[in-house]
RNA sequence: GGACCAAGCGGGGCAAUCGCGCUAUAUGUUGCCGAAAGGUGUUAUAGCGAGGAAAGUCCGGGCAUCACAGGGCAGGAUAACGGAUAACGUCCGUCUGAGGCGACUCACGGGAAAGUGCAACAGAAAUAUACCGCCCUGAUUGUUAUGCAGUGUGCAGAAGACGAUAAUUUUGUGUCGCCGGACGUAGUUACCUACGUUAAGACCAAAAUUAGUGACUUAAAUCCGAAGAAUUUGUUCUGUGCUCUGCAUAGCAAUCAGGGUAAGGAUGGAAAGGCGAGGUAAGAGCUCACCCACUCCUAUGGUAACAUAGGUUUGCUGUAAACCCUAUUUGAUGCAACACCUUGACCUUGCUUUCUGCAGGGCGGCCCGUCCUUUUACGGUCAUGGUGGCAGAGCCGAAAGGCUUGAACUGCGGGGUGACUCGCAGUGAAGAUAGAUGAUUGCUGCGUUCUUUAACGUACAGAACCCGGCUUACAAGCUUGGUCACACC
RNA sequence: GGAGAUGUACUCAAGUGGUGAAGAGGCGCCCCUGCUAAGGGUGUAGGUCGGGCAACCGGCGCAAGAGUUCAAAUCUCUUCAUCUCCG
């Protein structure tokens, strides 16, 4: 499953400073509502309305090996949630792995996922 | 079997389901974003899809631009010799030095005898000097010994009123009168020699005078007293001892001055070759023998560094990862280079003889050399966004042709001790732009634990224009060659 | 991706080869005060290892590790960390 990516610094300070957040032991989760979302889907092939998704990995998790592997492992368990249960769209989310997510599989990770996004409401 | 040395390999595998990127072909939509250039979006099939270090960015090169790329200066880099390589600070072989019993390992390994600088503290002294010490000379002072002189004095002996001793005077057929002096004669140029004369003078003897007018001894005086004892004064000469003074000589000590010396002196990382003998006032490579180091020369071996042998000069601190010198080498920047496209802003010199020149300007860090001074455009500068560069079953170009194709990799064979090289054959698809290899499950390899149908672990680490090296990180395991000592056969 | 700078105590920092590594803040102790603040005095590699009952003494230690030198915080090389610039 294809994201369309955050690409500016500011809207990532944005959500880290204006977003709701919801913490677990491995994840962080902040979302904000997306007010260039209806602007965006004009250039979606299908016009739909989507969410931008951000993943950040931050240097203190390890080196470059480290870092993408977690990204992946990120993606992989998003991409498995998307696919069962529905979300509300229009929304900026940033999802920042914090130290613990290290090693971790993608199954342990999915399982947070469920309960930062219903901590945050964004289960249809 | 043990302990080691060196060079390498290796970097888990298979399957199922879901998913990602790029390329090609076909298909679909001609939509959306954008000022434009341009970008983005569907599905299917096929192919491909991270490393030995992709890392650090420490060297070298390709490539691109600046002034087509030249000379010099500055700055940088390198530093035994020979070779390999496109090139290198890399690699190979050798030499030298150090370490190891050895296999072998380590070394930025030119020049300190071109010059400058630095060497704290300690130490007498730190790169040539002289503090102590040692030696010589001189001066002063002190002291000791010897000798001489003087003074005083002790002791012993001798002499003396039959007149000692000293001074003066007189006298003598008295003795001497040397050497030297003066004069004369002879020899002789002269010096000189011989002989003679000369008289002062010295000594001796006698006498007289003077002194103390008989001083001293003999004795006398004084005092005490029963006997007796004590004190004071007292001549000359000889010998001998002692004290003091002066002088001379010699020695010793101290101080000062001048000179010689570098043997010795606690320190230090380093003290001016080592040791012995001679030598010297004392000493010193000052000289000699042996040893050590070193310069140069010769011979032999080696392409060379260098090694060995002989001769010869010299006896030199260390430091160049201090400045520096020598040799070699090096233009700068760095794909965010640069080229093209889009949009926009700004800029586009004078004099002159119209040839050149002057002025001015551009121009590698600087200089020389070089270039421009005009044609208002198909120019230049700056900025915006984009594409290319960039990666390949193809791309550019009208075509020829060029790039892809790499100083590439693999295999076999030849050459070389080796790095490497030559020939033939084959192979040839990563290329992103928030940055692609993932998730889940099963089986299995390896290691550890031993709960053997299990559990845990399985390293270091992610291409970003490309290549050759270096450096650093790295789990378990494996291979080859070699060394040493022991045991067994 | 490329280019550069820095690293000294708890903090800020001086120290361009020469021997107990300046100084300030902070901290500890003492004085001052009925008590505190302020002020004054004094101590301080303040870390670690070894020795010692203690006082104290010695070694190492300037981001880490090697090297050059008689001697290194300082010079050289390698590594690590932090920061800055281009964008």
């Amino acid at each position: 499953m294809k994201f369309t990516a955050i690409t500016e610094n500011h809207l990532y300070s944005k959500a880290y400073s204006k977003g709701k957040r919801a913490v677990t032991s491995a994840l962080a989760v902040y979302v904000l509502p997306d007010y260039q979302a209806k602007r965006l889907a004009k250039a979606h092939p299908e016009k739909k309305v989507v969410n931008r998704i951000g993943l950040t990995t931050s240097t203190k998790l390890g080196g470059a090996v480290v870092r993408s592997r977690t990204r992946r492992i990120l993606r992989a368990a998003l991409s498995s949630v998307m696919k069962e249960r529905e979300l509300k769209v229009g929304f900026l989310i940033v999802i920042a792995a914090r130290s613990a997510s290290v090693g971790r599989k993608s199954t342990d990770i999915k399982r947070e996922l469920y309960i930062a996004f219903e901590k945050l409401g964004m289960f249809k």
